[in-house]
DNA sequence: CCTTCCACTTAGGAAAAAGGGC
DNA sequence: GCCCTTTTTCCTAAGTGGAAGG
């Protein structure tokens, strides 16, 4: 925490300096240097160089030498662009784009915006080597200096296949790509075959009705469309808290005018004069009518929905369907950041495809921009993984499209590869080398991580992240700095200045290690403790929990008691209360059933009986499952599962669990994480021993 | 060195869906 | 089927490591 804090001060005060200038401009979102910290948090990233654009005063905006507006050119704002075209050098290089070849190849040329040459022969001294991959690929006359890869032997395979198997494609996706069955791939290359349809671009905006109308001074103002449809971003937002900010306010107002014609603008002057009343009771009533559709009607839309992602929602990566994360691109409305955030209220714009760049492979079809336009430009860099970027106009940072955290490209736990290794390179706690292990500022919302990946004993790959005080960090993170992966992490040491400090704080560290290498053991020695086989499926599940808090107490994953929890606790506890007098009802109903039958037996009231001793029993079984959840629930309530669960256990583990104990996988990943495990869920048996 | 930038990851919050009692 | 709570999913803001730049 303090870290960051100390890394957020400096920011800070630059941004202060900044912020004099900013309030010669506009005089009214200076930003705070008492900024709550979620609010200075997102500060930072703009850190004093696009604060300026707050106001309404385009002209004075200083911009990043990068040209974050890049994209906007056709869209508005000339006056940006003029400033931005004279820098505009260094964003086209690290964005990579190979602007001659493309531009006759396909039909998605630079335009207007050819690079200067000067630019290209930049682009030529790159390091950086982007388009070189593909054998095909004559045409481009940068020669790119070559860029250093390992190139492994799967790599060139995908290549090959790709070559013969192209029209099998579709076929080969439906089935899941079991990519983890595959060696593993150099860490530069990403892929070697990508295709998409480009990005899902929103609808576009709606007029409102002629009987909606937008007020102003009490008298009613038809709009021009691109004006009322940031009126109705407002008046959307209307009930929440936020809208009566007046940053907020002073934001939109601002960002709004922009936009406006200039009669309009002429007219509005105040937004206190503003009513957006009638439009915002149309739009309450629209999602009104939205909740109350039809089962039928419900079913259409989600038809629809479905028919999109079948559309869009899938690439082609190394001629394997994968699933995209966000293919929809994101559409305009306000800026809600989180916090006191400064910018809260700016306008977010929509986005043109003349803003989006598409990565594919150069072989691939090249997605198709929507009529009547182009892309910004198209790349073949297969050293990212994304399939579409643009900058989102409110702090100029670049956005993605990128791939679903199921698929090959997002996986933090590798798949063992442990045979793939040459013979036993193992390594114990004391001969750690630096590429063992990572270092996090901050992860799962904890300070100071340290990641370990190694193979430890046996050959078994241990993988896991520790979080670590906050001096220790500091040193392993000085210490890291100048070696090679291959030097050892521990040796060195001695090597480098090391004080005492250091010298503690590593014994420290090797304790940890020692430490956090049993953690990862005990869930598996937790779960076969605690789990028998005579245990019923909610039994097993609140052993497998328990197990699962057993390592998170090892390694100190705490949490705040959530706030809901005692509210919700004690609702669980009125319900088991109830369940017991309903118990209590129920015993009575079948002694008075079996008194019944013995009396006067006949098959009704035989019926009656087994019905009275059914309901009983169920009763029952209802009662031991919600105490089994109280117990869960209260023994939970200071930690987190969800971490270690996500990121610190090998799930195989839990899958071997599952499969040896006949626990369905669903009670111990939602759907999510079973994607995410997949290759464990896949590729793990019963008998999986970490 | 320190700072900035890019690409990628993580996570907060809202909306949607599911669960569960009446 | 309706209403309420809980869980899951979706969306996108924001944090971060490493490389590039200065």
């Amino acid at each position: 925490m303090k870290l960051e804090k100390e890394k957020l001060d400096r920011r800070e005060k630059k941004k202060n300096k900044q912020s004099s200038k900013d309030s010669e401009l506009n005089g009214k979102h200076k930003p705070s240097s008492k900024m709550k910290q979620s609010d200075s948090r997102s500060g930072v990233s703009s850190a004093g160089k696009y604060e300026a654009g707050d106001g309404d005063t385009r002209e004075d905006v200083k911009v990043d030498p990068d040209e974050r507006n890049d994209g906007q050119q056709e869209s508005g704002s000339p006056e940006i662009n003029i400033k931005e075209k004279t820098r505009s050098k260094s964003s086209k290089e690290r964005h990579n784009h190979k602007e001659k070849s493309e531009s006759t190849r396909d039909s998605n040329q630079e335009g207007p915006r050819c690079e200067s040459e000067a630019a290209v022969k930049m682009k030529m001294k790159k390091k950086r080597v982007k388009d070189d991959k593909s054998p095909e690929k004559h045409s481009d006359k940068n020669q790119p200096s070559e860029r250093k890869r390992k190139k492994s032997s799967s790599e060139q395979k995908n290549k090959q296949i790709k070559k013969d198997g192209d029209q099998k494609k579709k076929e080969d996706g439906d089935d899941k790509w079991k990519w983890w069955e595959e060696g593993k791939s150099s860490d530069t290359q990403k892929w070697s075959s990508l295709e998409h349809k480009g990005p899902y671009f929103p609808p576009e905006y709606e007029p409102l009705p002629d009987n909606i109308c937008f007020y102003y001074d009490g008298q009613p103002v038809k709009l021009n469309p691109a004006t009322e449809e940031i009126a109705t971003f407002y008046a959307k937002m209307l009930d929440h808290e936020y809208t009566g900010k007046e940053v907020f306010q002073n934001n939109f107002f601002s960002d709004w005018k922009e936009e406006m014609t200039e009669e309009e603008q002429k007219l509005i002057k105040t937004l206190s004069k503003c009513d957006f009343s009638q439009i915002h009771k149309y739009f309450v009533e629209k999602s009104e009518e939205r909740k109350n559709m039809t089962k039928e009607e419900k079913q259409v839309l989600k038809e629809e929905a479905s028919r999109l992602m079948e559309e869009y929602g899938y690439c082609l990566l190394d001629r394997h369907r994968e699933k995209i994360g966000n293919f929809k691109l994101e559409p305009p409305g306000l800026f809600r950041g989180r916090g006191e955030h400064p910018k809260m209220g700016k306008l977010k714009k929509r986005i043109q495809p003349e803003d989006v760049t598409i990565n594919c492979s150069q072989d691939s079809k090249i997605p198709e921009p929507p009529a009547g336009h182009r892309w910004k430009r198209v790349q073949h860099d297969n050293t990212v993984t994304w399939l579409a970027s643009w900058l989102e106009n409110i702090h100029g940072r670049p956005k993605y499209i990128m791939l679903n955290p199921s698929s090959k490209l997002k996986l933090a736990l590798r798949a063992g590869n442990e045979k793939d290794e040459e013979s036993a390179d193992t390594v114990g706690c004391c001969s750690l080398r630096v590429e063992h292990i990572t270092l996090h500022r901050r992860l799962d919302g904890q300070e100071h991580v340290v990641e370990f990946d190694f193979l430890g004993k046996d050959s078994i790959r241990y993988y896991n992240k520790v979080p670590v005080e906050k001096q220790v960090f500091k040193n392993l993170k000085l210490f890291i700095k100048h070696k090679d992966p291959e030097d050892d992490l521990f040796d060195r040491i001695t090597t480098v200045k090391l004080n005492k400090t250091l010298n503690e704080s590593m014994s420290g560290l090797t304790a940890k290690v020692f430490r956090t290498f049993n953690a990862s053991t005990t869930l598996q020695d937790q779960l076969n403790k605690l789990t028998t086989e005579d245990m019923t499926v909610e039994e097993k599940i609140l052993s497998y929990n328990r197990a699962n808090r057993a390592v998170a107490i090892l390694c100190n994953h705490q949490r705040a008691a959530p706030k809901t929890f005692e509210k919700s606790m004690q609702l669980l506890q009125e319900k088991i209360q109830k369940k017991k007098e309903q118990i209590e009802e129920a015993r009575k109903e079948l002694k008075e059933a079996k008194k019944a039958h013995r009396d006067a037996p006949s098959d009704k009231s035989k019926k009656l009986l087994e019905k009275k001793e059914k309901a009983v029993q169920r009763l029952s079984e209802q009662l031991k499952k919600l105490q089994l959840q109280e117990t869960d629930r209260e023994e939970n309530k200071v930690i987190a599962l969800g971490t270690s669960k996500l990121n610190y256990l090998d799930p195989r583990i839990s899958v071997a669990w599952c499969k040896k104990h006949q626990v369905p996988i669903e009670k111990i990943y939602n759907k999510t994480q079973r994607d995410k495990f997949a290759w464990a869920i896949d590729m793990t048996d019963e008998n999986f021993q970490f």
